[in-house]
DNA sequence: ACAAGAAGTGAACCAGGATTCAAACCTTGA
DNA sequence: TCAAGGTTTGAATCCTGGTTCACTTCTTGT
């Protein structure tokens, strides 16, 4: 039956990402992912051709829920300058509350066909902001600038930002606040 | 003769630093590095207790160059603002000319001891950009904010943004001159 | 109920590259 | 010149973890 077949692949991909939350990309060896799974080691290649191709699903799937959080946060605001604030708020406070998690999507050391799947990732944060920053070039809240350098660079600064915090697990209270401060001034709100 | 000695541990770290210059840190196997560097693959052991040793100190050595040039362009110039604007040049115009060593110094995966050393390397820059800022603090050229975060935020954006092209092998002509003004913006330069 | 075929099993296999080590080779000092 | 101590060699070894595959177990259709 097709529900089963279905339902073992289900059940890898939520170990896999189970496990990514947990300990890492570190701690997902195939053998540990099908054990969670409970399934023998050989059945995940059942589902998946090889691992590489198993953690670009489930990267694609974890990014996807990052960027539709941050993306559905911003659209509740009115202004330009909430919604950016709003991104920040919610890329910071996710990752926050799955600091694991978050280190391997943002930087953690995986294979090159994962690694790809994390330019997707980023590029897909920076094309939810390079919207709100042409929106906001079209009606005169910025001055005009290339939305997508803005937003690239931007992804940038908020990774970097958290990845230290993140790995050493401790954040000063005012990161959050300062990255807003710090963005609403590189694009040129007027305040 | 300690002499002998201490030039094969050199032409180990030159000829480690040449692979990764031209091929990143995928081509750099033990056995390579001994080939270029005229010896056996054993005797880089006499030298390097482990691999990761050798390129922790190799990735130490990489970075403190392109730290260095940085600050010393940085110095040369008499406002923040073209302070900033020399670290940008400086940074972006060498990872142009040697964009496979800017890779894997940025953002190639590698071994995690010698990730260690990247986070090492990205907390230099922060820190000769952190100085400046904090000095156009104090004098007045920009407004009251955390020079810390500042420069960490600055640094994940001048990564990002290079990050994209070196890969793609393309660069806008305008990139380095838009993150320029990203960078003055988000420190709040008056214009 | 039974045959055909799909799904699951997990121990064995394999690849790639770091690491070791015993033998061969210098260099130095008497 | 010779012996002792240190250095160099590179093929053999080891390790890790992804991948395979012959076999068993289940499901489905007649």
């Amino acid at each position: 039956m097709k529900a089963r077949l279905n339902a073992s692949r289900d059940r890898i991909v939520a170990a896999a990402l189970g496990i990514m939350a947990e300990q890492g990309y570190a701690g997902c060896s195939v053998a540990a992912v099908a054990e969670r799974a409970g399934m023998a080691t050989g059945s995940v290649y059942r589902h998946f051709p090889t691992k590489a191709d198993l953690f670009a699903e489930v990267f694609r799937i974890a990014s996807q829920r990052e960027v539709d959080a941050v993306a559905r946060a911003a659209a509740l605001e009115a202004t330009m300058a909430d919604r950016i604030a709003a991104v920040i708020e919610t890329f910071a406070g996710r990752a926050w509350k799955s600091p694991r998690l978050a280190y391997a999507l943002l930087a953690e050391p995986v294979d090159p066909a994962v690694d790809a799947e994390r330019l997707v990732f980023r590029r897909a944060y920076a094309k939810v902001i390079a919207g709100h920053v042409a929106e906001g070039v079209a009606n005169g809240e910025v001055p005009a600038q290339n939305p997508e350098l803005t937003a690239t660079a931007l992804v940038g600064a908020l990774g970097e930002a958290m990845v230290g915090p993140l790995a050493a697990g401790v954040a000063g209270p005012d990161t959050i606040p300062g990255l807003i401060t710090f963005a609403h001034r590189a694009l040129g709100v007027s305040t």
